[in-house]
DNA sequence: TCTGGGGTCCTAGGACCC
DNA sequence: TCTGGGGTCCTAGGACCC
């Protein structure tokens, strides 16, 4: 709570679709939705235009199919978004050392303690200019909230979008509470709000008058004190730009059920191997192994179990999550598995046990190699599948390979690619071997679909390309002395110069093996079709 | 063609300990 | 010598957020 709305939420505008359309130019003014594309998938993003036939996040994909039959579908690309993120990251450190992120697309800023703003015209001004940065290094727009704490500035960004700025005046945080929905606040969701819509609270004023006592006998001393603070507009929780994880997990729904019990096991076993990779790259250690399974009906349980030190053995992860699957009775079909680790130390330290063993097999002659090795251990368990399993979807999906044929590459819907003799374009569609480009990319002006066989040896997967013409440059920015311009990993990798820099790529050839079409029927199974 | 994946925080009961 | 109290750890589940 401060008297200069000196708190900035930031929050980019349908940030995965929007991305998509700026590094796809026949995407731009479309319908646009990125989500899970198998038969469980859901709407991560939709884009505006989508949104307009009632699609939104966290709907069945299936549903959305329906409303929007002729949007664009795609997987969503982790690593395009990862990289905006570090641009946009990046502007926000500009304005302050206490910045924090709540997502990829998200963050608060404490302008104060940057020294960027003190009232509230210099408040508006560090916003307007910050939208305006975003814009010109990202291509994207994005909405900002400034207010005295942080709950309301979320609010105003809420209020903002898309592309706005919303600025919430210290001292009429009260009024302008009272007429807004419950849900509304933060930590209100569908429970909650059913909770007091009940007990006929259905706006923020209503929950002022209640009084404190009141919501913490309905929804318990925490929720309830904290509800009632909020309601009366008061939220002092600093800007906190470091905070250290506390799990880590991996799931998997798969497209059909499981039902064979060997089965389930393999896969918890992948699962598990999978988790503890991402332990390890976090540089952490964990004491507590959770396994989570839903089920056919989709009721949900999990079951841990505590080590006596933490460990980032696979093999000990492998097998206490095993030993959780014993108890858990899975007759009817499981639909999702997940292994988690929690209790995590902040070091790396091998389990004690694991490492007693491992001195053990070392006694007659040292063998370094033991388990360094990750992929490997990966491998051993996982059988003849273990071979692609790229970033994209449920793991059942590599069935569309056909048995016995060599590995086929796989071409995930969305994903960038380029061709020997046309260039840069992106996966409109694949399917029965065959994949489908359009060739164009962010600078260049929509272009041309080609179909190609997978294995056609002129075309290959590729890094997405930064969307705004030399975006590793903050424009105007004076250079800090001794520090990096470009945020550092996962940055833009440098644009093929000589090509980026042309005009559109124009095919000259009306030919491209196996076929060529401007319409777009790529004889996929749809992803990422439809009428561009 | 119903319902992802990665997290955080809270509650509540039982075990265990002093 | 009626039935203790409080703190901490472990486990399971649920609400919520993006």
């Amino acid at each position: 709570m401060r008297s200069a709305p000196t708190i900035l939420h930031l929050d980019m505008d349908a940030f995965f679709a929007a991305a998509e359309q700026a590094a796809k130019p026949s995407l731009r003014g479309k319908p646009v939705v990125v989500g899970g594309l198998g038969p469980r998938g859901v709407v991560s993003t939709a884009s505006y235009e989508a949104r307009r036939f009632g699609v939104h996040s966290a709907m069945p994909m299936a549903q959305a199919r329906r409303l929007a039959p002729n949007a664009a579908y795609l997987v969503p690309r982790f690593a395009l978004y990862r990289a905006i993120s570090e641009q946009v990251m990046e502007l926000l450190g500009r304005l302050s050392p206490l910045v924090e992120p709540l997502s990829l697309d998200e963050a608060f800023v404490d302008l104060e303690a940057g020294g960027s703003a003190h009232d509230t015209a210099s408040a508006r001004e560090a916003g307007e200019r910050l939208r305006r940065d975003i814009r010109a290094v990202t291509g994207l727009t994005a909405s900002v909230g400034l207010a005295g704490s942080k709950m309301l500035a979320k609010i105003g960004s809420e209020q903002a979008k898309p592309d706005g700025l919303v600025l919430m005046e210290p001292g009429t945080e009260r009024e302008l509470l009272a007429p807004m929905s419950v849900r509304t606040l933060p930590g209100v969701g569908p429970a909650t709000g059913e909770h007091l819509r009940r007990a006929g609270m259905t706006t923020i004023a209503d929950l002022a008058e209640a009084g404190e006592d009141e919501l913490v006998r309905l929804l318990g001393k925490s929720h309830g004190a904290s509800i009632f603070r909020m309601a009366v507009g008061h939220d002092d929780r600093p800007v906190v730009s470091e905070r250290e994880a506390k799990s880590v997990s991996v799931e998997d729904t798969f497209d059909v059920d499981l039902h064979d019990r060997v089965r389930v096991r393999t896969e918890v076993n992948r699962i598990a191997d999978r988790c503890v990779e991402r332990l390890r790259a976090s540089g952490h250690s964990g004491r507590t192994v959770v396994l989570k399974v839903r089920r056919y009906d989709f009721s949900t349980l999990t079951r841990s179990e505590t080590l006596r030190g933490p460990t980032d053995d696979p093999g000990v992860v492998r097998e206490a999550a095993g030993r959780l699957l014993e108890a858990v009775d899975t007759t009817g079909g499981v639909r999702l598995l997940g292994v988690g680790v929690t209790g995590l130390a902040d070091y790396t330290q091998e389990d004690l046990f694991a490492q007693a063993a491992e001195a053990q097999a070392a006694l007659p002659e040292p063998e370094p190699e033991s388990e360094s090795d990750p992929v490997g251990a990966m491998a051993a368990g996982s059988g003849p599948s273990a071979d692609s399993r790229p970033p994209a979807p449920g793991p059942e999906s590599v069935a569309e390979a056909v048995e016995g044929a060599p590995a086929e590459r796989r071409f995930p819907s969305g994903h960038d690619v380029r061709h020997a003799e046309y260039g840069p374009g992106w996966v409109q569609g694949s399917g029965l071997r065959r994949v489908t480009v359009r060739f164009e990319e962010p600078t260049s002006e929509p272009g041309r679909v080609r179909t190609f066989w997978v294995d056609d040896p002129d075309l290959e997967l590729s890094d997405p390309l930064p969307l705004v013409p030399g975006a590793d440059v903050v424009p105007g920015a004076d250079p800090v002395p001794g520090a990096d311009p470009v945020p550092g990993p996962g940055r833009f990798p440098a644009p093929g110069t000589d090509q980026s820099s042309l005009p559109a790529t124009r095919p000259k050839s009306r030919f491209a093996s196996p076929s060529d079409s401007d319409a777009d029927r790529s004889g996929g199974s749809g992803s990422g079709s439809g009428r561009l």
